[in-house]
DNA sequence: TAAATCCATTCGGTATTGCCGAACAAGGTT
DNA sequence: AACCTTGTTCGGCAATACCGAATGGATTTA
């Protein structure tokens, strides 16, 4: 299979790349192969609409197939579809940037957003596993694992620094979730980024295991420290209103 | 690159199999191969994450890497990601189902979507080439192409029916496209769907050319006579903040 | 104007590797 | 307990994907 991991490896590289696209002889340098090799794969790829040719100059883009994939992959993931009038809701309720994350076995990867109206962008790249110790809705779920799991996961990610307020060692992630679990929301201050907040809560699946989460992000400076509770019910009740969706019930944790 | 191709064959397979997702034998009856050279393909494309496995009985679902570069094509694609917000403001002032389309020569391919609040869904998939008589962006595209590109184009399709108001023929067809020349923008009457209207416009790019058009839809029975001027209108004004946005400015058609 | 450079694309020949059938393992069912 | 179904592994063969070189077209340099 080592013709599709090269493939799929170029779609990767293609999609990652500038945004005028990449030359046939940019794509050989910046990659392993040959050039005749790479011609062929990106042919193939092209006849499958994965990527597009623009002239002039052959340059390769990403292609018409990935978004329609995107679309129904999202159309068809059960979270995904059940959540989207929900997190609809939250986005005028709180005018934040909203977004629903899966558990993918303690990680949250995000796979719905809906941005917020103002100028500010946050950039938050959906089917990617992040990591939990630093955003809202990871904690959230690691909130409603063991403690023992919470260990091993934290041991796995070695608990890295994004910003000076991340959370780097366990001790201090536990007295964080525990403040989760007595609130019922997660709170990221600044720890993922310099000057962004983000508030999730976890939903639960019908078998009571946590399917993922739901959270709202904004700039710190428009977070007051009363707001900040109004919207962690806010988000909770949200998730809550998922977890009925999706026929679900919260395990009472051990 | 029979391997890549056979590989993305699957991967399109799997996107239009039952939500359950597909068991491996499944597969291999519905598609040619033997069973451990496509058992090797799905073990590739979930190492890339293309596809997943539900437990139980391994059962092969779309995986979290379509979301993600469906996300990365769409906010690469110079278009999605400019029109994104005047896409939104149609939402809000129509409340119905906005759609932003690129011109791909001539066929309208759907890339953005925003669903109206209503219980009703339009089955409208992002990155297809849409039928451009059927569709009311695709009209608008083809009012901006000379008269014997849209015969070509004509001829291509073969202009099929989806509904008894379709067009299928090309006189019929140059008429309305006159129309749509005169209006500004272009109207499907049920033709693509019973009970369903359409109302689209074209924009530009800084070359003049069509680069696309923004449509809205809902169902027939809310759209009164004098509705179809105002939204007409409201529809033309969108695109042209778009072609405004693109840097583009329409090209006088000879 | 001609030489030169760069790039996409094509083409044989070779060896890598992807494919097949069969065998093994593991549940589930009768 | 025997039987069927299904996922997974393995060895051997043939297909085919890879490579290097050659071609052709376009743009630039001398």
């Amino acid at each position: 299979m080592g013709s599709v991991s090269r493939a799929l490896k170029l779609v990767d590289h293609i999609i990652g790349g500038p945004h005028e696209g990449l030359s046939l002889t940019e794509i050989v340098r910046q990659t392993q192969g040959s050039k005749s090799a790479t011609f062929a794969l990106l042919r193939t790829l092209v006849d499958h609409g994965y990527l597009r040719i623009a002239e002039p100059g052959p340059r390769y883009l990403p292609g018409m197939t990935l978004i329609r994939l995107g679309d129904l992959a999202s159309a068809r993931d059960p979270i995904a579809s059940v959540s989207r009038s929900i997190l609809n809701e939250l986005s005028v309720e709180t005018g934040l940037t909203v977004r629903i994350a899966r558990n993918d076995s303690g990680y949250p990867v995000f796979i719905e957003r809906i941005d917020g109206p103002g100028m500010v962008r946050f950039f938050t790249p959906l089917g990617v596993r992040e990591l939990p110790h630093i955003t809202a809705v990871g904690k959230a779920i690691l909130a409603q694992l063991s403690d023992v799991e919470i260990r091993d996961i934290a041991a796995e990610t070695g608990l890295e620094a994004r910003t000076p307020k991340s959370i780097t060692t366990l001790p201090k992630l536990m007295t964080d979730i525990r403040k989760v679990r007595s609130r019922g929301y997660a709170v990221d201050n600044e720890e993922d980024a310099h000057g962004v907040f983000c508030i999730g809560a976890a939903f639960f699946d019908h078998s009571g295991n946590c399917a993922g989460g739901i959270s709202a992000t904004g700039i710190k400076s428009d977070l007051s420290v009363e707001k900040e509770q109004a919207l962690g019910k806010l988000v909770l009740r949200h998730a809550a209103l998922i977890t009925r969706a999706l026929g679900g019930q919260a395990k009472s944790r051990i």
